[in-house]
DNA sequence: ATGACACATAAAATGTGA
């Protein structure tokens, strides 16, 4: 069985609804995730994606900021979500499909502007949030399981993840101690980056490109923040990851580009 | 600084994104 699953930070469903109906009906995955859906969860407007085959939709949604989930045309045997970071907002749901395969949605915290914990509690946060996920995969996950670990994970760990690497490494997003935090989690569970298998880390790979610069998208000043993880058991199942470009071209996009992975189980 | 837009909110000015 071919499986088809995204990743994508649509930030807001509501403006990029049209969007979305779009890029399922071109690429017709069969499970997305999505992040920063900034919407309350019983305000979730899923019609428009049932009518498309997404009948299955798990949300983990807040008021205003972040907000995830999971749209599928497979039903889910199970779904959760996971407190990292300690705070009370909407920043991870799981579901497991039927076939034995575990899928997240998870959205990491962007980290504020100052890359030192101990002047910035944004900063802060996010390292405790990717420490309290490296614990819960060792703790409760081992790496015979399938698990697909998709989300914004708003780090981009190798120097050719950004467009200028030594212009960018005192930044959020591309700091040497976040790095460090992202290469524990990825240890943890002995994770495959999936798309750095397709594109060597001698070329560049992004996946957002800021709204702010009108020429980012133009001179290709990108940054890799989304990412799809396999376990082991999980990845010789993996027949490819691609970020989906195109999607950053059309009208009114997102900032984040959608990541499609695809499985053969 | 690449360097000032997008999205959200008890609704105008502010928080958040990265």
């Amino acid at each position: 069985m071919a499986l088809k699953i995204v990743t994508w930070n649509i930030n807001g469903i509501r403006p990029r609804t049209e969007n979305l109906c779009r890029f399922l009906t071109e690429y017709q995955p069969d499970v997305i995730c999505l992040q920063e859906i900034k919407i309350q969860t019983d305000a979730f407007p899923g019609d428009p994606f049932r009518e498309l085959g997404y009948e299955h939709q798990a949300i983990a949604g807040q008021k205003a900021y972040h907000g995830v989930a999971i749209l599928s045309k497979l039903p889910f045997a199970d779904q959760f979500s996971c407190p990292w970071g300690g705070e009370s907002d909407a920043r991870h749901v799981a579901v497991k499909l039927a076939n034995d395969l575990e899928v997240h949605s998870i959205y990491i915290p962007a980290g504020g502007d100052v890359p030192d914990p101990s002047v910035n509690v944004k900063f802060d946060h996010k390292l405790r949030f990717w420490n309290d996920m490296k614990d819960w995969f060792a703790k409760e996950r081992s790496t015979d399981q399938m698990i697909l670990a998709n989300g914004d994970f708003n780090v981009a760990p190798l120097e050719t993840d950004v467009w200028n690497h030594k212009r960018l490494v005192k930044s959020v997003g591309h700091s040497p101690i976040e790095v460090e935090h992202l290469e524990a989690a990825k240890a943890s569970l002995d994770w495959t980056d999936l798309p750095r298998e397709y594109v060597p880390s001698d070329q560049f790979l992004y996946s957002w490109w800021g709204y702010r610069y009108k020429l980012a998208v133009e001179k290709d000043y990108g940054w890799r923040l989304d990412h799809s993880w396999a376990t082991p058991a999980l990845k010789e199942r993996v027949t490819n990851s691609e970020v989906i470009k195109p999607t950053r071209l059309w009208e009114r996009p997102s900032d984040h580009v959608p990541i499609l992975t695809e499985i053969d189980l």
